[in-house]
DNA sequence: CCGACGTCCTGCTAGC
DNA sequence: TGCTAGCAGGACGTCG
Protein backbone atom coordinates (compact mmCIF):
# COMPACT_ATOMS: atom_id res chain seq x y z
CA UNK A 1 0.00 0.00 0.00
CA UNK A 2 1.81 3.42 -1.35
CA UNK A 3 2.94 5.19 1.31
CA UNK A 4 5.16 8.31 1.03
CA UNK A 5 8.19 5.73 0.99
CA UNK A 6 6.51 4.01 -2.47
CA UNK A 7 5.50 7.12 -4.03
CA UNK A 8 9.01 8.84 -3.53
CA UNK A 9 10.59 5.76 -5.13
CA UNK A 10 8.13 5.61 -7.85
CA UNK A 11 8.61 9.62 -8.58
CA UNK A 12 12.61 8.80 -8.47
CA UNK A 13 12.12 5.91 -10.94
CA UNK A 14 10.13 7.93 -13.56
CA UNK A 15 11.35 11.26 -13.35
CA UNK A 16 14.46 10.55 -15.98
CA UNK A 17 12.90 8.02 -18.60
CA UNK A 18 9.59 10.69 -17.80
CA UNK A 19 11.12 14.11 -18.77
CA UNK A 20 10.96 15.64 -22.28
CA UNK A 21 8.64 12.69 -23.47
CA UNK A 22 5.61 13.73 -25.57
CA UNK A 23 2.59 12.08 -25.28
CA UNK A 24 1.15 10.97 -28.73
CA UNK A 25 -1.61 9.14 -27.75
CA UNK A 26 -4.07 8.48 -24.62
CA UNK A 27 -6.19 5.24 -24.19
CA UNK A 28 -8.28 4.86 -21.10
CA UNK A 29 -10.95 3.02 -19.34
CA UNK A 30 -11.22 5.02 -16.23
CA UNK A 31 -14.62 5.76 -16.14
CA UNK A 32 -14.70 3.56 -12.86
CA UNK A 33 -12.08 5.24 -10.63
CA UNK A 34 -12.48 6.48 -7.74
CA UNK A 35 -12.48 10.05 -9.16
CA UNK A 36 -12.98 9.27 -12.91
CA UNK A 37 -11.05 10.17 -16.31
CA UNK A 38 -12.68 12.02 -18.62
CA UNK A 39 -12.37 12.07 -22.08
CA UNK A 40 -11.95 15.87 -22.74
CA UNK A 41 -8.72 15.49 -21.09
CA UNK A 42 -7.25 14.04 -23.98
CA UNK A 43 -6.91 16.46 -26.43
CA UNK A 44 -5.67 18.66 -23.65
CA UNK A 45 -2.77 16.42 -23.28
CA UNK A 46 -1.83 15.02 -26.60
CA UNK A 47 1.16 16.76 -27.69
CA UNK A 48 2.35 17.84 -24.45
CA UNK A 49 5.73 16.93 -22.97
CA UNK A 50 6.43 15.96 -19.33
CA UNK A 51 8.58 18.74 -17.83
CA UNK A 52 8.88 17.36 -14.31
CA UNK A 53 7.39 14.77 -11.48
CA UNK A 54 7.44 15.40 -8.23
CA UNK A 55 5.41 14.25 -4.45
CA UNK A 56 3.76 15.81 -2.00
CA UNK A 57 2.17 13.53 0.47
CA UNK A 58 1.10 10.45 -0.68
CA UNK A 59 0.15 12.34 -3.92
CA UNK A 60 2.22 12.55 -7.25
CA UNK A 61 1.90 15.80 -9.31
CA UNK A 62 3.23 15.74 -12.99
CA UNK A 63 3.92 18.92 -14.99
CA UNK A 64 4.32 19.55 -18.54
CA UNK A 65 4.90 21.62 -21.13
CA UNK A 66 3.41 23.95 -22.36
CA UNK A 67 0.89 23.66 -20.20
CA UNK A 68 -1.13 21.55 -17.74
CA UNK A 69 -0.47 19.24 -14.75
CA UNK A 70 -1.16 15.48 -13.79
CA UNK A 71 -2.52 14.78 -10.31
CA UNK A 72 -2.12 11.43 -9.61
CA UNK A 73 -3.39 9.31 -5.85
CA UNK A 74 -1.76 5.35 -5.94
CA UNK A 75 -4.82 4.81 -3.27
CA UNK A 76 -4.23 1.14 -2.25
CA UNK A 77 -3.09 -0.67 -5.25
CA UNK A 78 -2.14 1.97 -7.61
CA UNK A 79 0.46 1.33 -10.38
CA UNK A 80 1.93 4.64 -11.89
CA UNK A 81 5.17 2.75 -14.60
CA UNK A 82 7.05 3.49 -17.63
CA UNK A 83 7.74 0.80 -19.54
CA UNK A 84 7.86 -0.96 -23.27
CA UNK A 85 4.76 -0.23 -25.56
CA UNK A 86 5.03 -4.73 -26.10
CA UNK A 87 4.95 -5.09 -22.42
CA UNK A 88 1.81 -7.03 -21.54
CA UNK A 89 -0.96 -5.19 -21.10
CA UNK A 90 -1.66 -6.48 -17.52
CA UNK A 91 -5.63 -5.98 -16.18
CA UNK A 92 -7.37 -2.92 -14.15
CA UNK A 93 -4.83 -0.80 -16.42
CA UNK A 94 -7.37 2.25 -16.53
CA UNK A 95 -5.20 4.81 -18.55
CA UNK A 96 -2.36 4.71 -20.86
CA UNK A 97 0.01 7.16 -22.28
CA UNK A 98 1.70 6.66 -25.33
CA UNK A 99 5.11 8.55 -25.73
CA UNK A 100 6.74 10.34 -28.16
CA UNK A 101 9.43 7.55 -30.30
CA UNK A 102 6.44 5.26 -29.91
CA UNK A 103 8.14 2.46 -28.22
CA UNK A 104 7.25 4.04 -24.54
CA UNK A 105 4.08 4.09 -22.88
CA UNK A 106 3.34 5.37 -18.95
CA UNK A 107 0.83 3.24 -17.66
CA UNK A 108 -2.01 3.77 -14.41
CA UNK A 109 -2.85 0.46 -12.98
CA UNK A 110 -5.44 0.03 -9.70
CA UNK A 111 -6.84 -2.95 -9.34
CA UNK A 112 -9.25 -2.06 -6.30
CA UNK A 113 -9.96 1.15 -7.84
CA UNK A 114 -8.62 3.34 -4.55
CA UNK A 115 -6.68 5.45 -7.23
CA UNK A 116 -7.36 8.27 -9.13
CA UNK A 117 -5.54 10.35 -11.87
CA UNK A 118 -7.08 13.75 -13.01
CA UNK A 119 -6.03 16.89 -15.03
CA UNK A 120 -5.42 20.12 -13.99
CA UNK A 121 -4.95 23.27 -16.80
CA UNK A 122 -3.57 25.22 -13.63
CA UNK A 123 -1.14 24.11 -11.17
CA UNK A 124 -3.03 26.50 -8.39
CA UNK A 125 -6.22 24.46 -8.80
CA UNK A 126 -3.68 21.64 -7.47
CA UNK A 127 -2.35 23.71 -5.04
CA UNK A 128 -5.88 24.63 -3.93
CA UNK A 129 -6.92 21.27 -3.24
CA UNK A 130 -3.68 19.84 -1.87
CA UNK A 131 -3.32 22.87 0.44
CA UNK A 132 -6.45 22.02 2.42
CA UNK A 133 -6.07 18.17 2.48
CA UNK A 134 -2.06 18.21 3.30
CA UNK A 135 -0.29 19.18 6.46
CA UNK A 136 3.68 19.54 6.09
CA UNK A 137 6.25 17.49 4.62
CA UNK A 138 8.12 15.19 7.76
CA UNK A 139 11.26 16.82 7.36
CA UNK A 140 8.98 20.07 7.45
CA UNK A 141 7.81 19.23 10.95
CA UNK A 142 9.65 21.91 13.42
CA UNK A 143 11.14 19.79 16.54
CA UNK A 144 8.30 20.39 18.98
CA UNK A 145 5.47 20.04 16.84
CA UNK A 146 3.44 18.84 19.73
CA UNK A 147 1.29 21.59 19.27
CA UNK A 148 -0.54 19.89 16.01
CA UNK A 149 -2.18 17.64 18.89
CA UNK A 150 -1.67 18.18 22.35
CA UNK A 151 -5.58 19.26 22.57
CA UNK A 152 -6.51 15.97 21.55
CA UNK A 153 -7.97 13.25 23.19
CA UNK A 154 -7.54 10.68 19.89
CA UNK A 155 -4.92 8.13 20.07
CA UNK A 156 -1.51 8.64 18.66
CA UNK A 157 -1.73 5.94 16.00
CA UNK A 158 -5.19 7.98 14.62
CA UNK A 159 -3.35 11.43 14.98
CA UNK A 160 -0.21 9.74 12.68
CA UNK A 161 -2.34 9.14 9.95
CA UNK A 162 -4.22 11.99 9.63
CA UNK A 163 -2.57 13.81 6.56
CA UNK A 164 -3.36 17.56 7.73
CA UNK A 165 -1.00 16.89 10.73
CA UNK A 166 1.97 15.17 8.70
CA UNK A 167 1.57 14.31 4.97
CA UNK A 168 2.70 10.78 3.69
CA UNK A 169 2.46 8.39 6.53
CA UNK A 170 0.01 5.44 6.41
CA UNK A 171 -0.36 2.45 8.89
CA UNK A 172 2.82 0.68 8.08
CA UNK A 173 4.96 3.33 8.84
CA UNK A 174 2.75 4.51 11.59
CA UNK A 175 3.30 1.21 13.31
CA UNK A 176 7.24 0.92 12.56
CA UNK A 177 7.62 4.66 14.15
CA UNK A 178 6.02 4.09 17.20
CA UNK A 179 7.72 1.08 18.01
CA UNK A 180 11.13 2.67 16.89
CA UNK A 181 10.12 5.58 19.42
CA UNK A 182 8.99 3.81 22.27
CA UNK A 183 5.45 5.00 22.41
CA UNK A 184 1.92 3.26 22.74
CA UNK A 185 0.04 3.70 19.61
CA UNK A 186 -3.06 3.88 21.97
CA UNK A 187 -0.80 7.12 24.09
CA UNK A 188 -4.08 10.44 23.56
CA UNK A 189 -2.60 12.96 21.75
CA UNK A 190 -2.76 15.86 24.49
CA UNK A 191 -1.04 12.93 27.01
CA UNK A 192 2.43 13.18 24.72
CA UNK A 193 5.13 15.25 25.96
CA UNK A 194 7.46 17.52 23.57
CA UNK A 195 10.17 14.77 24.59
CA UNK A 196 7.90 12.36 23.42
CA UNK A 197 6.84 13.90 20.36
CA UNK A 198 10.46 15.22 19.70
CA UNK A 199 11.17 11.57 19.63
CA UNK A 200 8.71 10.32 17.24
CA UNK A 201 9.34 13.24 15.05
CA UNK A 202 12.99 11.76 15.05
CA UNK A 203 11.14 7.90 14.51
CA UNK A 204 9.09 9.17 11.22
CA UNK A 205 12.12 10.50 9.95
CA UNK A 206 14.28 7.70 10.21
CA UNK A 207 11.90 4.91 9.35
CA UNK A 208 10.60 7.12 6.18
CA UNK A 209 14.84 7.97 5.00
CA UNK A 210 15.39 4.30 5.91
CA UNK A 211 12.82 3.09 3.52
CA UNK A 212 12.68 4.96 0.79
CA UNK A 213 16.50 4.02 0.72
CA UNK A 214 15.40 0.49 0.27
CA UNK A 215 12.60 1.47 -2.49
CA UNK A 216 9.54 1.26 -0.18
CA UNK A 217 8.11 -2.27 0.93
CA UNK A 218 5.78 -4.57 -1.87
CA UNK A 219 3.32 -6.17 0.46
CA UNK A 220 1.29 -7.37 -2.04
CA UNK A 221 0.59 -4.99 -5.63
CA UNK A 222 3.21 -2.34 -4.75
CA UNK A 223 5.60 -1.80 -7.36
CA UNK A 224 8.22 1.10 -8.55
CA UNK A 225 8.14 3.54 -11.65
CA UNK A 226 9.96 1.02 -13.46
CA UNK A 227 8.19 -1.91 -12.50
CA UNK A 228 11.11 -2.66 -9.38
CA UNK A 229 9.89 -3.93 -6.28
CA UNK A 230 10.57 -2.90 -2.91
CA UNK A 231 12.78 -4.10 -0.17
CA UNK A 232 12.00 -2.44 3.55
CA UNK A 233 8.97 -5.06 4.07
CA UNK A 234 12.22 -7.30 5.29
CA UNK A 235 12.88 -4.53 7.62
CA UNK A 236 9.94 -4.55 9.55
CA UNK A 237 9.93 -4.63 13.39
CA UNK A 238 5.89 -4.65 14.06
CA UNK A 239 3.53 -4.51 11.31
CA UNK A 240 2.68 -7.86 10.00
CA UNK A 241 4.89 -9.79 12.59
CA UNK A 242 1.89 -10.37 14.89
CA UNK A 243 2.66 -12.83 17.16
CA UNK A 244 6.61 -13.46 16.15
CA UNK A 245 9.24 -12.60 19.32
CA UNK A 246 9.94 -8.55 19.35
CA UNK A 247 13.80 -8.58 18.18
CA UNK A 248 13.98 -6.16 21.23
CA UNK A 249 12.59 -7.93 24.01
CA UNK A 250 11.47 -11.31 22.44
CA UNK A 251 7.71 -10.53 23.78
CA UNK A 252 5.29 -11.28 21.03
CA UNK A 253 3.84 -8.49 19.11
CA UNK A 254 0.59 -8.12 19.55
CA UNK A 255 -2.08 -6.92 16.85
CA UNK A 256 -5.33 -4.93 17.70
CA UNK A 257 -7.62 -2.66 15.95
CA UNK A 258 -7.26 1.16 16.29
CA UNK A 259 -8.56 4.03 14.43
CA UNK A 260 -9.97 1.31 12.14
CA UNK A 261 -6.75 -0.03 11.35
CA UNK A 262 -4.74 -3.03 12.22
CA UNK A 263 -2.23 -1.95 14.63
CA UNK A 264 1.08 -3.84 15.87
CA UNK A 265 3.15 -3.17 18.57
CA UNK A 266 5.39 -4.20 21.33
CA UNK A 267 3.64 -4.45 24.49
CA UNK A 268 6.68 -4.56 26.05
CA UNK A 269 8.66 -1.93 24.59
CA UNK A 270 5.50 0.98 24.22
CA UNK A 271 4.14 0.91 27.29
CA UNK A 272 1.34 3.94 27.64
CA UNK A 273 3.24 6.80 29.42
C1' DC B 1 -16.31 21.45 16.61
C1' DC B 2 -14.47 17.02 16.96
C1' DG B 3 -13.99 12.29 16.54
C1' DA B 4 -15.75 7.75 15.45
C1' DC B 5 -17.30 4.93 11.98
C1' DG B 6 -19.07 3.25 7.41
C1' DT B 7 -18.15 3.05 2.44
C1' DC B 8 -15.75 2.16 -1.66
C1' DC B 9 -13.25 -1.93 -4.29
C1' DT B 10 -11.00 -6.66 -5.67
C1' DG B 11 -8.18 -10.56 -4.66
C1' DC B 12 -6.42 -13.61 -1.58
C1' DT B 13 -6.83 -16.93 2.10
C1' DA B 14 -8.30 -19.18 6.39
C1' DG B 15 -11.58 -22.26 7.81
C1' DC B 16 -15.32 -25.33 7.37
C1' DT C 1 -12.40 -30.02 -3.09
C1' DG C 2 -15.12 -26.04 -3.21
C1' DC C 3 -17.31 -22.45 -1.19
C1' DT C 4 -17.65 -18.22 1.55
C1' DA C 5 -16.68 -14.87 5.07
C1' DG C 6 -13.29 -11.91 6.42
C1' DC C 7 -9.57 -9.02 5.73
C1' DA C 8 -6.35 -5.60 3.56
C1' DG C 9 -6.69 0.29 4.16
C1' DG C 10 -6.46 5.81 2.00
C1' DA C 11 -9.62 9.21 1.60
C1' DC C 12 -13.90 11.03 2.35
C1' DG C 13 -18.76 11.47 3.70
C1' DT C 14 -21.99 11.07 7.42
C1' DC C 15 -23.59 10.93 11.93
C1' DG C 16 -23.75 11.67 16.94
Amino acid sequence: MPELPEVETVVRDLRVPLMGRRITAIRFSGERLRRPWKRKWGSQLIGSTFSSIRRRGKWIIADLKPSGHLLIHLGMTGQLTIGSADSELLNHTHVIFDLHRGDRQLRFRDVRRFGSIEYYPFLAGIEQVLEKKLGPEPWDLPVDWSDRFSNSSRCIKSILLDQRVVAGVGNIYADEALFLAGISPTTAGRRMSATLASRLRTAILSVLDHAIEKRGSTIRDYIGGSGLQGGFQQEFRVYGRTGKPCDRCSVPIACCRLAGRSTHYCPACQRVT
